[in-house]
DNA sequence: ATCCCGAGGG
DNA sequence: CCCTCTGGAT
């Protein structure tokens, strides 16, 4: 895949993007929130975690902590306890509270919607960031977790766990106005069909193109 | 035992 | 590059 011109790894990239967007279509953020510092907070708790389970706490928690200053000013073991399902509890709270202190004294409140001051925030790393632009502000970004960064390998298109390479990969080939939905099919499809444990090869529609499946059945 | 929409630190 | 942090689901 490496010996691919650009043109070609953009014509096997956006036949990749055509046959998921057929299966999957337009999708949004499975994260619950109805403004961006509620997905940042969900995406902070999403580390490590099912969305599912993310999703089950952050009703509760959107209703207690309403404001950038409610966490800012908020108990870090009282956090720590409304959060605590969703694992890695510690140190969520303390990239909550420490985040929103620099939003609440530095920006008014309000989420910046950029990089570079997303990922300067404390806990808010460059996943995190790519999920706030592209689903709170509509900036195009590619966020790479670990559903794309297994499926991406899986079918032979990158050999490495490295994020930013994922993502600088994916955006020098494929189109501005694909990356966020392109991030968002690569995980649905990461959590429906191409399963870490036990990939179901039998009916995914990437069969033909990945270099698990040829593998396994070739 | 392994994995889940990671980030910080050594 | 490595390690640690954590509970829940399978």
């Amino acid at each position: 895949m490496k010996k691919l011109s650009k043109k070609k790894r953009h014509e096997f990239l956006d036949a990749i993007y055509d046959l998921l967007f057929s299966q999957y279509g337009k999708l949004s953020c499975s994260l619950d929130h109805s403004n961006p510092l509620e997905l940042m907070v969900a995406t902070i708790l999403s580390a490590q975690c099912t969305d599912a389970r993310v999703n089950k706490i952050t009703p509760a928690l959107f209703k207690k902590y309403p404001t950038a200053h409610d966490y800012a000013i908020a108990n870090q073991e009282e956090l720590e306890d409304d959060i605590r399902s969703a694992g890695f509890f510690r140190n969520k709270a303390k990239s909550i509270i420490g985040a929103c202190q620099v939003i609440d004294q530095s920006y008014g409140g309000e989420l910046p919607n950029n990089l570079t001051d997303l990922v300067k925030l404390p806990g808010i790393g460059r996943k995190t960031a790519n999920v706030i632009l592209g689903d709170a502000f509509d900036v195009p970004g590619f966020p790479v977790d670990t559903h794309v960064t297994r499926l991406l390998n899986l079918i032979g298109l990158v050999k490495t766990d490295n994020a930013v390479k994922i993502e600088q990969f994916v955006i020098e080939v494929v189109d501005e106005a694909r990356w966020v939905n392109f991030s968002h099919l690569l995980i649905n499809h990461g959590r429906l069909v191409c399963v870490a444990r036990k990939p179901k090869c039998e009916q995914c529609v990437l069969n033909k193109k990945c270099e698990l499946n040829l593998k396994n059945n070739c």
